[in-house]
Parts: structure tokens; sequence; C-alpha cells
DNA sequence: TAAGTTACATAATATTGTTAATGTAACCAC
DNA sequence: GTGGTTACATTAACAATATTATGTAACTTA
């Protein structure tokens, strides 16, 4: 049994919780593993029992605020009422939480745009679980006869494509601090105006 | 009179060419304004009559690229026909023009990126100039009861930033060798049908 | 045997001194 | 007086080295 008395689930959790303080305080970049482990009251090594490595670690980060936001989304995927009506609270959600990442959590979030753009597996998890509840979305739509009968799939790539300067995280880290929730309704609103009607 | 025997216009056009092929050579990072000169058979210092500094220099670079790309795409919009099909070829024109670019001239483009992520002058005079013309197509669609009668500045803002997956230099980097035409074609489609119907 | 240790090889990162490039000034030629 | 020169100060890049951090191995303990 480990000398810290604390199980490895709590350890992961605490090792995530400073490597986050760590970010935040001096940048993602300056974070060392060593520093983390004294934090914790353990030698650098013990932490290689809890994460393959360093990158890891950061990864676990940026996962932890990705399933928070899978979280959020997925409540405004069982909610009831208008299928299309759920896509708008649905884009605004990712939108905004990106938006508030960007502003309060700078350095966090430059840490999970370098994991996106290297396109990890933890990050592409993330896209991949966002399109099947869209796909879920875009399905109830064309059962309610909001949407017109096409394929899904599809349907579900031309709304996050379209949408891709409202939550792609560079582009929102762009676009930072100039109110698009506006341009944002009227693109999906044009977007989902185009699905509704046969070509 | 300078001992070169060219005009002010020949050497800038010699300096930009001399640039290009550094950078497609060794990489944009690499030139040297020393190099530059030598080529032109100058001293560096002969550089700043005609650009301000090295980074004038390297914008005017990106500079006659984007100016070329404007012109193809006005191109575009001075052909007749359908205003709905001008936009398509519009938007494949910028599509391809920055695909190739990303495949055939990198450094070059990596340059180009640079400069419209830090939002130089020249890349938001480019931005307005295609805006421009984009908001005339849409007048021309409107005229001719393609779109329906509304604001061309905001539908010209709607369609820009719902293909800003097939044209943001970011995202076309990033989507690079995947083929993306098809999905470019219905999600113009799409937002054009959306455009047309009355709210 | 899972969770920890220390010890150590390897890989990154700072640090330093040196060299080279950029940008400016004062001056020159057509 | 525009387009050029050389000379020089300031910055930035480079290379060599020292230091620090990462990751692994061999071993320890509850």
């Amino acid at each position: 049994m480990p000398r810290t008395g604390l199980t490895a689930s709590e350890i992961r959790t605490k090792a995530i919780d400073a490597t986050m303080a760590k970010m935040r305080e001096d940048g993602f970049d300056k974070v060392r593993l060593t520093d983390i482990a004294r934090e914790l009251g353990l030698s650098h090594a013990a932490l290689y029992a809890h994460f393959a490595d360093k990158a890891a670690l950061f990864d676990a980060v940026s996962e932890r605020w990705l399933s928070a936001i899978d979280e959020s989304l997925e409540a405004v995927c069982r909610k009831r009422g208008e299928p299309t009506d759920r896509m708008l609270s649905w884009m605004l959600v990712l939108h905004r939480a990106k938006v508030a990442k960007v502003l309060h959590d700078p350095e966090l979030y430059k840490a999970f745009d370098l994991s996106t753009a290297v396109q990890k597996p933890f990050a592409q998890r993330h896209m991949d679980a966002m399109h099947g509840q869209l796909v879920g979305l875009v399905r109830e739509a064309i059962a309610k006869r909001r949407l017109r009968d096409a394929d899904p799939e599809a349907m579900a790539h031309v709304i996050s494509d379209s949408l891709m300067a409202f939550h792609h995280p560079k582009l929102v880290a762009q676009h930072i601090g100039e109110k698009r929730e506006p341009l944002l309704r009227l693109v999906l609103e044009t977007v989902l105006r185009g699905l509704n009607l046969k070509s």
C-alpha cells in the first residue's frame, strides 16, 4: 500500500489540480513534473505510476475541461422542445465555453489548442462525441419535419463546418472580444433554413 | 541617379523576386536582407530606400500573391451568368488558391499566415476587398431575385463566415489533403438556399 | 503487487559569450 | 534629391556549455 494513504484516483485528481494551478500561475510551458510531485509530497518518479508521461498529464487537464463541455452539451440535447432550438442552445453553449476559457483561462486554452492542433486522440474523441450529439439532434429534427429527410451525418457535417468560425479553437481566440453571438445566430438560422427545404 | 540603372519599381520587383526565391529555398525565417541585397548588387542599406524595413519586404511578398488572388476573384465577379453560380466559382477559386499555396509554396504560406494572424494592414485590405466583391455578388443576386431582399452587407458576412472553414489560412492548412470541395459546395448551396427564403 | 523510493542516463532548457544581421546616420554621385 | 555608399550602434541569432527536467531501472514496502 502507498505511503500517501490516497487512492490512485485521488492522486490523479490532485496531480491534475496542481498542474492546472501551475499552468495558470506560470504558464503551461513552465510546468515541471518535479514541482507537481513536490506539491503532492511525492518524488517526481512516482507520477509515472499514474501518468504515462508529462504529455499525458497535460492531456488529462484538457480532457477534464472537454468532458465538462461534453456534459453541458449532452444536457442540452436531452432537453425537451424544438430540436432546432436545442441546436442553437447547443452551439451557444459550445461557443460561450470556448470564449470563456480564452478570457479566463488563457494558459489552459493554449495547452488545449496545441493538443487539438496535433490531433491528439482525446481531442478526436471529443470531436466525435460532439458530432454524435449533433447527428442525434439532426435526426430528431428530421423526425419532427423541421429538417428535410436527408443523410443526418452529412447534415451534421454541414452544420458543424458552417459554424466552424464560432467553435474552432483558433478562430474563437482570434475573434475574442468581438461579440459574435448575433452572427452565430444568423448563420445557424440560415443554415437550418437551407437544410429545411428540398434542394 | 542610381548606379544600378534600374527604376525604383524595378528594384522593388527584383527584391521581392529574390526574397520569394530565398524563402522557398531556405525557409522564410532564414531570409537575410544582406543576401537579398547582394543578389541585386546592392548594399543591404540600399534596400531601406525601397522598403521601410524587413517586415515591409516580407509583406510585399504576401501582398503580391494576395493581389493576384483579388484579381482572379474580381474576374469571376465580372463574368456573366447566375450570380449564385459565380459565388460558387468565387469560393472555389479562393479555396483552391489557398490549398495550392499550402501544397506548392508552404514557406510563403507560413509568412502570409503569420501576417494575417497579427492583422497587418495589407491583409486587412485584402479582406476588405474580398468582402466588397462578395457584397457586389449578393446585390446582383438580390436584384435577380435569387436571394431575398435583405441587408447585403449582413448576407455577405453570413456567407463569408459560414465558409470560413474553407478559406481561413489556418483551417485550410489544417485540412490539407482532405478533398473538401464537395463539402464546400454543400455548405454554400445550403447557405444560399437559406438566404433565398423569407425568414 | 500497486505505489512508492533512489539513482542515473538522456533530453530539454538556460546561460553565456561571440558572431552576424538589422536598422540609422552621415556622406556621396548622378 | 533620389538612390546609392560606408561606418556603426543595437538587436537578434548562434554555438558551446552548464544546468535542470524527464523518463527508466532496480529496488523497497505495505
